[in-house]
DNA sequence: TAGATTGTTAATCGATTAACAATC
DNA sequence: TAGATTGTTAATCGATTAACAATC
């Protein structure tokens, strides 16, 4: 069933998810496929779409009960499940990443740090360690590490996703400008500044 | 014309970039659509039918020179152009976006930062001073900024837009998790690693 | 009740892929 | 020449949207 459900589907949940978050704090109780798809740039039939391939969240005539709806969508995403995260490669971007401890607003939240530069190894981010990257494999797989990011250099991301994979971990988020191969029962979502940069620079004028 | 690519193929481009650039850089002449398939894991129908949108770069059972095709994506993308590029928010974020200067391999650069935190502002990175934000209408006109990247935090990022479309920018990388409210007529692009983290804790198993 | 809004079906739209003639 | 590979057409596949009955 989870293999029917497209990418772009689930893509668009943390999206809808993050809005109704925002709403909730606000104190609204309803919402309506329109007013989400009004805020977020989607037509109402899509949003309704999307919510419909997990249930019937709404109700007819009145809209979706917003506090109902974040906690079904935080369900769907296993955001109510304990999700450790590792994260490679402690550099600038590493450390803004780590910074980012908003996952810790979810049951998600970076646990294990590596690296491999022996000058970083050993030093402290906040109350975690950071491991040597030769040892990911081992510590991930005991700490039950789920989701890894990557952000080392081009050159050694590959390998570093190799060691993932051997570490049991199914999702990888990759800040690293190459293609990563892996078993294609590995997800993983590439975020690649550069790469978007450049296809941004076709639309100027 | 351009109003007929999708946007699907333009982001294709970067990635095919990339990698004829590595192979010009390993010295390889000849490249075919199964080849850049096989390595990027697209089928080559879909590289062939991407170029073609551009022109004939291909030989019949020749393939692709690689030199060739550098230069002709590069051309299609405008990056044989100068692109100046400003950065608005000096955290880490935004710090190691900037270390990133390997945008400097194009013509597209970062050309200016700007901070609203006064003790930012004045600083230098590198050849670069930090402006105030509030300058940053005046200053990224009078630039010639092509394309502007946000990297201040959420509560922020719909102003900074709005100032980016006010000086006349076309083209925004948007790191802040919101839906940022544009004319039509501006691209954005949003990286959003908390979304796609969530997104991806779906798939855990 | 009348107005609003859902969930879902069917239609549309768009993107990917298979197939193949052209040709190096 | 024979094998390889392009560029392109047509077929397929998948995702979005319009329309609407159901119902609050």
């Amino acid at each position: 069933m989870k293999e029917s459900i497209s990418n772009a589907v689930i893509r668009r949940l943390p999206i809808y998810l993050r809005l109704l978050e925002l709403k909730k704090h606000h104190g609204f109780e309803k919402i309506s496929s329109q007013m989400i798809g009004d805020e977020l740039g989607f037509k109402p039939t899509q949003v309704r779409k999307d919510l419909s391939y997990f249930g019937d969240f709404g109700q007819k005539g009145v809209g979706y009960n917003v506090v109902l709806l974040v906690d079904e969508i935080k369900k769907i995403l296993k955001l109510d499940k304990n999700i450790p995260v590792c994260l490679v490669g402690y550099g600038r971007l590493g450390q803004a990443i780590a910074d980012y401890n908003l996952f810790l607003q979810d049951n998600m939240g970076i646990k294990a740090i590596f690296d491999s530069n022996k000058g970083k190894i050993g030093k402290k981010y906040k109350e975690l360690t950071i491991h040597p990257t030769d040892e990911l494999v081992k510590t991930a797989k005991k700490m039950g590490i789920k989701i890894g990011v990557i952000t080392v250099p081009q050159e050694h991301a590959q390998e570093v996703a190799d060691k993932m994979v051997k570490a049991g971990i199914k999702a990888i988020l990759n800040f690293a400008p190459v293609s990563l191969n892996v078993p294609k029962d590995v997800r993983v979502r590439d975020l690649d500044c550069i790469a978007e940069l450049r296809s941004l620079a076709y639309f100027i004028e």
